[in-house]
DNA sequence: GTTAACTCTATGGTATACCAGTCGCCCGGC
DNA sequence: GCCGGGCGACTGGTATACCATAGAGTTAAC
């Protein structure tokens, strides 16, 4: 045994399937599925060949990404990333402010001065960043802040069912275009966070947190256009 | 067009393995998993032949399964029923009270007195069930009474994301037994919340469903006993 | 009697062949 | 030129055969 490393970890209980669902997922996220010339449709076979494995690993990620509501599986007919419409979206973002509001008072509890503290860190890189230049890594380090708040929550299920959401949350940040007042207002927003929960303020780190939340759902609410009715539009 | 009905949507678009997915999955969620003599073990080509299916539809619907969180597939070992630890359970507690709050708080304003007054029946008649003769009753009752609100919030996504929950919760509530006074005081928080919600008092409401979620999960916390640790102690 | 290696079986993982709708395309009739 | 029917390719659904490994049981060496 090399200085006590386990070796080998890799390549050890390896599945084909576990491993390509990985990769389209993560290649899932990437790609901006609300760009309108973007083809939403997965093929099977190319997957397979693409990946260089036969179509049952690839059904088998397929039927997870399925239940993660990340695709959409129509018998016969084809596989599609799913778009999310304007009212999924902001339900999505209804879901997102009770578990992060919940992991706040959580924090409150569970968390050193010291872990609440290395929010601050995440809080001034999100800052720093400005976000009409680098809109990915501004949307990188915002969702990095909030997810910190969800691991200092130590609540492992209320990280768990966020992660399913973080998927969808991605491509809606990326395209929910940063104005320049609301991103100020994110700022001051998280320091008044970081403060609430310093301060051991349950109830005021908890609404802080959902009101944070829910105002990006009344902007979404105020700015989204499903691609469909884009369509519809200019037909 | 028969007057205005869309003819046989029954067995269009069926699918094998949705169906045996929906089958597995009430099967599992009915069986009492906790019960220390339980088989938790599932076997691919056994479920084929009672179904009636190749292992192909099978194994997508197991694989739903896992990552519903509700079976744990070992490669080359075995697919076995997943059994939740006490801080496992304890964990959804607190996301289940994280969803319920946050509905409770937009039923004050998404919901008609109408639909309000509704619960109250649903209330009483979880009330009218003795836990200690009908537990399975009971239980069911009371699962019926937190889902309403759940519903009444309008947000589909709270919803659909609580749905998950509530197939661990079964058979939590089945094992975590009822006392008496536990019962009674069940009994007197629910009427309290439709108070709250008829009142319109979003806070109220929002503080009384989290108090009453947490209840049960501090109730846990000092009754659950891990099978494993049983196990254990057995020998 | 103990232990270590070996074999044998059971199980999930993967590949492949075939089936059954769906939909586009083309051709023929009008 | 337009409409309808049917033919055929494409795509997901299902069945089946084979592979690789974990683990139990067995056997042989010490």
């Amino acid at each position: 045994m090399v200085s006590g490393v386990k070796l080998s970890p890799v390549d050890a209980n390896f599945t084909l399937k576990d491993h390509i669902y990985e990769v389209l997922r993560s290649a899932i996220l990437q790609m901006n599925i609300y760009a309108e010339e973007t083809d939403l449709r997965l093929d099977e076979r190319k997957l397979s060949e693409q990946l260089k494995a036969s179509r049952t690993p690839v059904r088998e990620a397929l039927a997870r990404l399925e239940q993660e509501g990340i695709v959409d599986i129509k018998p016969r007919r084809g596989v599609f990333v799913r778009r999310k419409t304007r009212e999924e979206v902001m339900d999505m973002i209804v879901v997102w402010a009770a578990l992060e509001s919940m992991a706040a008072r959580l924090v409150t509890t569970n968390a050193t001065d010291q872990e609440i503290q290395s929010l601050k860190v995440l809080a001034e890189t999100h800052a720093a960043i400005d976000s009409t230049e680098d809109i990915e890594g501004y949307s990188e380090a915002n969702i990095r802040f909030h997810q910190r708040i969800l691991e200092l929550s130590k609540c492992v299920a209320l990280c768990e069912t966020s992660e399913t959401l973080l998927a969808h949350m991605h491509a809606v940040r990326r395209r929910a275009i940063g104005e320049a007042n609301r991103a100020a207002r994110s700022v001051a927003d998280h320091m008044a966070i970081i403060d609430a929960l310093a301060a051991r303020d349950a109830g005021l780190a908890e609404s802080l947190v959902r009101d944070h939340s829910m105002r990006l759902r009344e902007h979404i609410r105020l700015t989204w256009i499903d691609v469909d009715q884009v369509r519809a539009a200019e037909q």
